[in-house]
DNA sequence: CCATCTAGTATCACAAAATGAGACTGCAGG
DNA sequence: CCTGCAGTCTCATTTTGTGATACTAGATGG
């Protein structure tokens, strides 16, 4: 609910922060345009972005028309700009598309009938940890943890639980990317500690995280695998709490089940 | 459900498909590669996007490094490439800072209580109309108008209400680019009849659909009107059936009133 | 109704930057 | 160890994106 982009690189809460330094090739500039449009300020007009990019009047437009006729971008009419219809088009059509989203639910659904609280389903995504589907009977959950809510990688039950089983070349490249991140989130000083990290985590087939993002709550979180590998993982999220050994293990249970239900749906198609 | 890009221009089913002229400037031929990923054919590998771009073996990998870098297309690793995690993302930054969502769905579950069937809000969007949020106690209509379904501009009730409460200006644009379409939806074959079509539905004040969409629905439509405008439509589907007048214009008063609830809270903000 | 303002477009010469060819890397699997 | 494949790099060429400036169209307002 709080540090949601706590790992985003930079945050330009000013228009007028020139900090903000847009170098690269034009295809990257223009790409970035749509990076302006943040939660804070969704609305920007044509000459803020001009201002910022650097360019001039008529690249400013050029660019403008390239992503509006997209539909990435879309003119309010007064001049001013916002994020475009294409990403909520595009977003169902993801959605229809995803075989997760097809055996998730039903198998989610049923599993918090069962344990109460609530569960996530999140995938591995170009690098991004993102929720994709929600599942819950507890309204303390429910508005911040829904689908298109980014997890930061190295830190949350649902992203953990990812972390610990992707290949090892990919983890060796995290590892090389992320050596700081990794330690401060004390998974690891060096290659060793963390790849140490990554198979007691395999040996026990789950990961509990508490108050990792939200102090008040804690998750179990297991993967998702499919005859090809990893596809995603699968969390319960429930208030922090002290919980007998007995009851986090028929947590785990039920919430492996669900995911291993969901995988040989997944493998039948 | 049936032909819902009915009116999308050029529909590319083969990845083979070489009558697909890409042309333009490198940032149109950038944002193009997102047109290719469609539902019936959501992966494709960098070489495909390469060939139907004309460009050479580097620059594709420089697009597709570009778009990846910007979330809008990810990879699944073994070269194959699909829509990224950017759509999830934003359609959720949306959802979240859109006032119509906030104030609509509570109005339009009241109002579906109270007529059955199913209620879509509608908005007008870079011109285009499409639903961002769909109601529902009839589960026939569910699956297939949900958020982030596009409409054609000229036909069903969500978008001809739209189009009856645009701005003089703005038809005379509409008229201008799609004189043809207009006749063929028999909206009139020239300006003055199709602005009285626009002047009767304003006197009626909603608009009823029987059968355009979905042969078996229909729908009653009425704008969202704010302060400043138009803000998008909301409209009633239900099985298409012979309506006593009377129970017709209960249903023209729910929504109405729903819909001038949801326009209140708008400008209340 | 005319003056004025702003959003957006058109033109064009020039320099910047995208391009293609092909060599190269690094990894995976046999 | 070899082969094949995904992706990157280098560099000379020239395409094309760029800024300065002038321009249009539509809205606003007295």
């Amino acid at each position: 609910m709080t540090n949601e982009q706590a790992d985003s690189a930079e945050s330009n809460n000013k228009k007028t922060d020139s900090s903000t330094k847009v170098a690269g090739s034009s295809l990257d500039r223009l790409l970035r345009v749509i990076d302006l449009f943040t939660p804070e300020l969704p609305v920007w007009t044509a000459d803020e972005i001009g201002a910022v990019l650097e360019v001039s009047r008529a690249t400013q437009y050029r660019y403008l028309k390239a992503l509006t006729g997209a539909g990435l971008l879309a003119s309010t009419g007064n001049g001013d700009y916002r994020l475009g219809p294409r990403f909520i088009v595009i977003d169902r059509q993801i959605r229809q598309s995803d075989p997760l989203l097809r055996h998730g639910p039903p198998a989610m659904a049923r599993a918090c009938r069962e344990l109460g609280h609530a569960q996530l389903l999140c995938t591995y995504f170009g690098s991004q940890v993102i929720c994709i589907h929600q599942e819950s009977v507890d309204a303390r959950i429910k508005s911040s943890m829904e689908r298109g809510r980014p997890f930061p990688l190295f830190r949350g039950s649902p992203s953990r639980t990812i972390l610990a089983w992707l290949s090892t070349a990919e983890l060796r490249n995290l590892m090389l990317a992320n050596a700081s991140i990794i330690q401060q989130e004390h998974l690891g000083s060096n290659w060793n500690e963390f790849y140490q990290w990554v198979k007691n985590v395999r040996a026990d087939g789950y990961y509990i995280g508490r108050g990792e993002i939200d102090r008040s709550l804690m998750g179990v979180g297991v993967p998702i695998l499919g005859r090809s590998g990893l596809v995603g993982s699968l969390t319960t999220i429930m208030p922090l709490r002290n919980l007998p050994d007995e009851t986090l293990q028929k947590i785990v249970a039920t919430t492996r089940n669900a995911a291993e239900e969901i995988a040989d749906h997944l493998d039948a198609e």
